[in-house]
DNA sequence: TCTGGGGTCCTAGGACCC
DNA sequence: TCTGGGGTCCTAGGACCC
């Protein structure tokens, strides 16, 4: 008698296929890879030394010293007197995270971008793909695949990254905290509540300051304490049983479930939002010169909506003042993207806003709402003039937003 | 000289319409 | 003369994320 070899067997399915890969340090790992000298030192983006600003990314040998992302430049110079302190370069970051996109796609059909350093994919059904004959544990195959996929990131790329691999986002994103830096965890179904048990609760993503607090005057410091309260009355069970559903709810459609990914599907209705903001290098409390900086930003944020080809059919104002009391008025206006239309409605939500004594610190223009323009939208409505945002346009789109500033603009700011 | 800048989502009250 | 709900839009503020 013969014994024919059967096909290898499939391998299990993933119990944790959900992937939640982020970029370490990111904007330092790019500032490195742009100034190979940077490497090994202790870089903070952020502000310059003596500026108004925060921390946006440091580097490991500054985390040492006590600099997390978030803080204020001063107290950070305070830590890390010795540190290189770069500015955020705003644009200069997107086509990196733009390459790495492109090799996750390479090593899985769904994607998702949740922001500049973040991405989540969705593995489900692919260890059959993947699976080497010899390998029969869906899990271990995912995992494989995962740290292929890093080591692709550093190789083609330059850039570190990490990857946390759960049954949801929740998990896959706390995982991927533990990874870091440069490594790979996997929280198996099943094993979630062990993994989180002893993590304070604010490493639950949704958990911020503000719960945190109340939290924590309610006796509960970790996770585990947290999903002990389930069945309590009100907003304390309420919160542990979101946290319980997070943790072992059902695995969730990428697809499906729409927030934290702003990024995609928004073709046609637009909808999102777009918004300028400007922290003053000192308060100021001449109206004349809030009007000079506000009219910037106007310029700025409608010069991007219609890059993006959107209309804002609501243009709201932020104020915050010295005091970082802050404030906004918003008003709903025929769908527009004209700059002059625009200034209009934020001078008048300006007179509706402005107090005397008070020193402001920044302002913000903010459009929402977006629509992209439809067909019926698209019909040659008679203009009375052409706007004046389609000549500054075209010149912007050959020499940069810079290249060109409205006439009043540019002499305010002499001034 | 504490506390950036870009977003998302949620809540809650009032106006207005049927 | 007194008193409904339901739906939607508008506005203001706040929590959270990177």
């Amino acid at each position: 008698m013969q014994t024919v070899p059967g096909p290898p067997p499939l391998p299990s399915r993933a119990s944790a296929p959900i992937c939640c890969l982020d970029l370490d340090t990111f904007f330092v790992s790019v500032e490195r890879i742009l100034d190979p000298s940077l490497v090994g030192k202790p870089v903070v983006v952020g502000a310059a030394p003596g500026q108004r600003g925060v921390v946006t990314a440091c580097s490991y040998e500054v985390r040492a010293l006590g600099v997390r992302s978030g803080m204020a430049i001063r107290d950070a110079v305070k830590l890390a007197p010795d540190a290189v302190y770069l500015p955020t370069r705003h644009g200069i970051y997107g086509p990196w995270a733009r390459r790495v996109r492109a090799v996750l796609e390479r090593h899985c059909p769904v994607v998702r971008t949740a922001s500049i350093d973040e991405f989540f994919l969705d593995f489900r059904g692919c260890e059959r793909l993947y699976a080497r004959p010899e390998e029969q544990d869906g899990d271990a195959v995912i995992v494989r695949v995962v740290r292929e996929m890093r080591e692709a990131i550093q190789a083609d790329v330059g850039l570190p990254a990490s990857a946390g691999l759960g049954a949801t986002r929740a998990v896959a994103k706390m995982a991927s905290g533990r990874a870091k830096p440069a490594g790979v965890v996997q929280v198996r179904r099943g094993e979630e509540r062990a993994f989180a048990a002893a993590l304070p609760v604010r490493k639950y993503p949704g958990i911020g300051p503000k719960a945190e607090e109340r939290l924590t005057r309610a006796g509960v410091a970790t996770l585990g304490e947290l999903l002990a309260r389930r069945g309590s009355p009100g907003w304390l069970g309420e919160a542990a049983a979101m946290v319980a559903h997070g943790l072992d709810g059902p695995v969730p459609d990428l697809g499906d479930d729409r927030t934290a990914f702003h990024e995609l599907d928004t073709a046609g209705d637009a909808e999102g939002s777009l918004s300028n903001e400007r922290t003053f290098f000192a308060d100021v409390a001449r109206r004349d010169q809030v009007e000079a900086a506000l009219l910037a930003l106007v310029e700025r944020v409608a010069w991007r909506a219609r890059s993006r080809g959107v209309r804002a059919r609501t243009v709201a104002l932020k104020l915050r003042y010295a005091d970082f009391d802050t404030l906004t008025r918003q008003h709903a206006v025929p769908a527009t993207h004209d700059e002059r239309t625009l200034w209009a409605a934020v001078r008048e939500l300006l007179d509706k806003a402005w107090r005397r004594p008070k020193a402001v610190r920044l302002l913000g223009v903010q459009l929402s709402r977006l629509v992209a323009p439809g067909p019926q939208l698209s019909l040659p409505l008679p203009e009375a003039r052409p706007a004046p945002g389609a000549a500054l346009d075209a010149v912007r789109a050959r020499f940069g937003y810079d290249a060109v500033r409205l006439g009043t603009v540019a002499r305010r700011r002499e001034a």
